[in-house]
DNA sequence: CCTTATGTTCAATGTTTATTGAACTATTGA
DNA sequence: TCAATAGTTCAATAAACATTGAACATAAGG
């Protein structure tokens, strides 16, 4: 397995990218669940999201999160944690990432967003 | 031509389909040369895009924005009218559609957004 | 009428996309 | 050292997408 992987810097995150990153319901749902879980832990690991689909297609759906700027992978032993990159997307696209996710968080059952996935308390 | 096409409901418009539309460069140019346009007036003609493009390329990005809630077109003897369904946006999905405008905004240049396209004042 | 202007629709093309299962890599812990 | 765990990568597939030019429909104006 190759060392942590290549994201984009700040300047170079992209809004259609950002955009279409987000418009694929998958994607949409992992980053509503990291967006969750930051009062309790800005980190998730990718089994977290098994409940989203099979894992090489989620292991797909984290590159192309990736790609985008939107999240950060940190390696940890045989672990990856996800993080959402608020920083960078609010100095690039002020605004932008909350309300997409409120947009979300409004239509989350609709979406499906929490299919599987219970939002586990920190220990 | 058929008469004025259908539009989804405001109920019906789906954020992962909005945001999709949104990430299209083209499409993304359209919408913010509406908002742009705003000011001045909430419309624009089909042919006030052709800066964008071919215009049966255009025909089928204007379908995928009426389809997915972004824009409503009016009828007008050989015209086509459109504008931003800001309301029905606002409604559903607070804030999203101005952060999106805005982060456009920000880019502008980099996104060439007003390829071929100068703002026209009202008479 | 006939012509012109405005857009849409259609068929064809090549590209990108999401999804799957199998193979692979790397790390941990017994 | 061996097995189990966590993720990635690869190849294959089917579906969706953007783009083009030609054909079409409709309305306006001479």
């Amino acid at each position: 397995m190759s060392r942590t992987p290549l994201h984009p810097t700040r300047e170079q995150i992209e809004l259609p990218m950002v955009l279409d990153c987000l418009s694929d319901p998958i994607r949409l749902a992992i980053v509503y669940q990291l967006a969750q879980q930051e009062r309790v832990s800005s980190e998730l690991r990718c089994g977290d999201f098994s409940g989203l689909g099979a894992k090489s297609n989620l292991a797909y759906h984290f590159a192309k999160l990736r790609e985008c700027g939107l999240m950060q992978t940190r390696v940890a032993g045989t672990n990856r944690f996800m993080r959402l990159r608020r920083e960078d997307l609010e100095a690039r696209f002020p605004g932008l990432l909350d309300a997409v996710i409120k947009s979300a968080a409004k239509d989350a059952e609709r979406l499906q967003l929490l299919a599987g996935c219970e939002v586990v308390e920190a220990d």
